[in-house]
DNA sequence: GTGTTTATGATAGTATTACTATTATATTTG
DNA sequence: CAAATATAATAGTAATACTATCATAAACAC
């Protein structure tokens, strides 16, 4: 299996992670603690402990913890569209892509052999819990200004692309993208921690119920 | 003009703060502050040294700052239900209701002179920017055991109660107004700081561009 | 009006966090 | 082999999120 790697805004660490042993057991060893942890509770102490290393050193590849998460979730935004773009090709028409795209988007996470380092099923559910905690801060408008939210900008331009191919008057294609594709996180979350929010169910069920509610709003709202 | 007051669940707060000038003082100082810090830079010692008291004195109306946060969210949910039961009766139509009830949450704010110690707009920004914050915590579920999302939930429900009304047969009332309820707060955030996530402007068009995104995506799927 | 409860203020202290800095020791590379 | 570089080891700092104690002031009960 070839192995592959993302190339991610370098602004996103200080050095390159998946370039050294450290680097890419820092990676691995966050994403499986702050799943189990939670963003708050991780630290790079805790971190550093794990691995066998040093708060010191973890620094020397990435800035602090805030930018470890942008890293990991550009990272996560990279992966969904690159698995879109394998399960869609030009000649098909604009309607079967964006299908193709929801599918990947709300579909349950496996692991992908082709990033050895990276627990993907784990990191779904950071992204799930976490997301939302990459914009909402006080240095949303310095991130953007880096380049840091690139990976959601793009997925989210493509996507609202094919929107805008299947009817090209609909006024809202970006908004109606990243409604979705937050929606889908949320939906997930609620039907585990506040299911009186959602009528999505808990169980495996949930991700193909996900799916139809947003497969049904998307086409309901751009056909109309 | 009439004195009111919400009658919010009581864990949420050690002392009811709307009963003392000081718990008012902590409330009124607090909104203020988050506005302008943002949540994370906001401490019960800055806020103490503002309104020229102790930190343990703060101590004494609210367990830590996470529960104020939940209380300001709670009020402002209450604000919100109390505000769509003014505006609509129960001789109108469903549909008329339901889009009353968007009208209510999309619209710009302002200061409602009911609440003499209660900055609407800036605890409309607050609720933009950190309503997330309330339920993406390691305490959820606790948070909710409690009654904590009492507020939200409560909305909800009415809503999705509209919803069903309106067609019975459509499957995901609750999940469609969790989704436009928190689209309504993402749109706004992002249209000033990630426009390229949105359609809607920043300027005084904005509102009213959210309301027919939301209003067209919900009348589009419930009638579909 | 005295005594008692209750609210607040003043002050101190603790464990943890998110870093920064320095120096020593490996390891790689030229 | 020398020089550069990466990492480890250790220490230190300011801020945070509390907890605890005691004094005083206000309210309220009788």
């Amino acid at each position: 299996m070839a192995v592959l790697s993302f190339q991610l805004n370098n602004h996103l660490f200080v050095r390159d992670p998946q370039h050294t042993q450290l680097g890419q057991n820092i990676i691995s060893k966050s994403v499986e603690m702050i799943d189990r942890l939670g963003f708050e509770q991780f630290t790079f102490k805790k971190l550093a402990e794990e691995i066998e290393s040093t708060e010191a050193s973890v620094y020397r590849y990435f800035e602090n913890k805030h930018r470890l998460l942008l890293y990991l979730v550009a990272w996560y935004w990279s992966w969904i569209e690159y698995r879109i773009d394998l399960a869609t090709n030009a000649s098909q028409p604009a309607e079967e892509r964006l299908k193709t795209a929801i599918d990947v988007i709300v579909e349950e996470k496996k692991f992908d052999p082709s990033f050895a380092f990276v627990d993907e099923v784990a990191l779904h559910r950071i992204v799930v819990s976490e997301l939302d905690k990459t914009y909402l801060t006080k240095w949303v408008d310095k991130d953007n200004q880096e380049g840091l939210f690139g990976g959601f900008k793009s997925l989210c331009k493509k996507i609202a692309g094919i929107v805008t191919e299947i009817n090209p008057k609909y006024p809202y294609p970006n908004s109606l993208i990243s409604t979705v594709l937050l929606a889908a996180k949320q939906q997930a979350f609620f039907s585990v921690h506040l299911p009186s929010l959602t009528n999505v169910s808990q169980d495996t069920n949930g991700a193909e119920q996900i799916h139809s509610f947003i497969k049904r709003l998307v086409f309901d709202t751009i056909k109309s």
